[in-house]
DNA sequence: CGATCAAGGATTGCATACAATGTGGAATGT
DNA sequence: ACATTCCACATTGTATGCAATCCTTGATCG
């Protein structure tokens, strides 16, 4: 049942994966079953069944008799994901709270937590800063849900979590905003220690939504914001307005 | 972006998939490429890249050099989808409430409820009634979730919905069961068309925990019922208790 | 009698060869 | 000059052959 897309190995799939995730293979960039076979020093039978599985995740996409390219989100793919990761992750981290945290993960996680201070105070240049505030805020989410109990909640997070990094571009970051959004962390650290899963849960609500908000064009590309995104701030008091 | 797991085109792979979900290759059966190829009339190379697929679906279990057998859920495993199916469920049909459902979606989920009901009335014999009735089942909420303009969830429901029909022997079930079953999708369809968002959510949650509850052996296989699958029936008033 | 090891068969893993398809460009006709 | 057709190249689709690995079974030894 456990898909095997978290694994770090060194087969075809993992390696195209990672140069997918990592930019090495921008966005869009059309991918050649040759040109990666002899890249990797391997024949095209394992790169091809590589890209069947990479398509089937997402990360690139097929077209029959015509071959492969790295996906190319538009904002409205991306709000999308942002709509996916708070169901996924507030429950994940409902679950998480009210399950407990082991110690040890919540040992794990304040050492992330304190690399992440330790990263603030060192006054890095702002995209050093911000890459490695980036690494650490994908251990803390991962690290997080880990003990859910739900694999495969688990591996749904993944599929909405693990995309290129290319799509940082469609966020306007600033300074504030890393701090704020590890502030965030802080407090749902907190209430998942706390054992307050409906708290936590609605932190990371809030945590995402306003990482969603943070996203240009929020006009054009159809779709503005999703429908029903805005409920828990009206707390649904509109109920039946439209009927 | 769209998946392709919901495509029945001729190829291997939905060949081999819709064996699986129809119950023609048996949970637990071992799979031999050489044996499908020849089944199939094709040679393995296809069948391997089918295979993988499947197995990224999780469809199939792979194991390297040893080969693949198709997916046994535990009740556990079962219980964890049912869980999903809850939280993409619920939300979908929130952002379709929400968005309001196209006239002649409307009206071809009207037909299926109509079927359904001349099922009932057709006094079938009960394996016949279940066998038909499970079909629109699928159907519906398939066709009602259509239109939630988030093909991320879309994708996400499928991959819980579309499993093999064999965990059905994992369920109780009853006549009065799949009356029940039947009046619930009524109420979820009424609030739907009268733009009812949480009220659809609510009870599609309701819907499919009570499909939940029929499930055999709720005491054993380790989960007995997922922690916090009960808040919506405390109101959350515990909350904190733990803290 | 039981346990261990070896050999054989079965199956997957990979590479190569060839067929099928699609694309771009050049040549030709209007 | 522009459009169209046809050919050549680039790329994917499939089959086959062989190597590597794993499991099974039978024999041998304690």
């Amino acid at each position: 049942m456990a898909t095997l897309s978290h694994i770090h190995d060194g087969t075809a799939y993992s390696r195209i994966r990672q140069m997918i995730l990592s930019g090495d293979l921008a966005m869009g960039a059309r991918i050649i079953e040759t040109r990666i076979a002899e890249h990797l020093g391997q024949s095209r039978t394992p790169i091809r069944e590589a890209l069947r599985l990479l398509a089937s995740d997402g990360l690139v996409v097929f077209e029959p008799n015509r071959g492969y390219e790295v996906v190319c989100y538009t904002p409205a793919d991306v709000r999308e994901i942002y709509s996916c990761r708070v169901l996924l992750e507030s429950e994940a981290v409902r679950l998480v709270a009210d399950r407990g945290l082991s110690p040890e993960r919540a040992a794990s996680l304040e050492a992330l937590l304190d690399e992440a201070d330790a990263a603030f105070a060192a006054e890095l240049a702002p995209e050093i800063l911000r890459q490695q505030f980036l690494a650490v805020n994908n251990q803390f989410h991962q690290l997080l849900y880990a003990g859910c109990g739900n694999e495969m909640l688990l591996s749904m997070i993944r599929k909405v979590t693990d995309i290129p990094v290319g799509i940082r571009h469609y966020f306007r970051f600033s300074d504030d905003l890393l701090a704020g959004s590890h502030a965030a962390h802080r407090k749902i650290f907190q209430a998942t220690v706390n054992r307050q899963p409906e708290r936590a849960s609605a932190l990371m609500r809030e945590h995402i939504w306003t990482a969603k908000d943070r996203m240009i064009d929020p006009s054009e590309a159809g779709t503005p914001t999703h429908p029903g995104d805005t409920r828990h701030d009206n707390g649904g008091a509109d109920e039946q307005s439209a009927a």
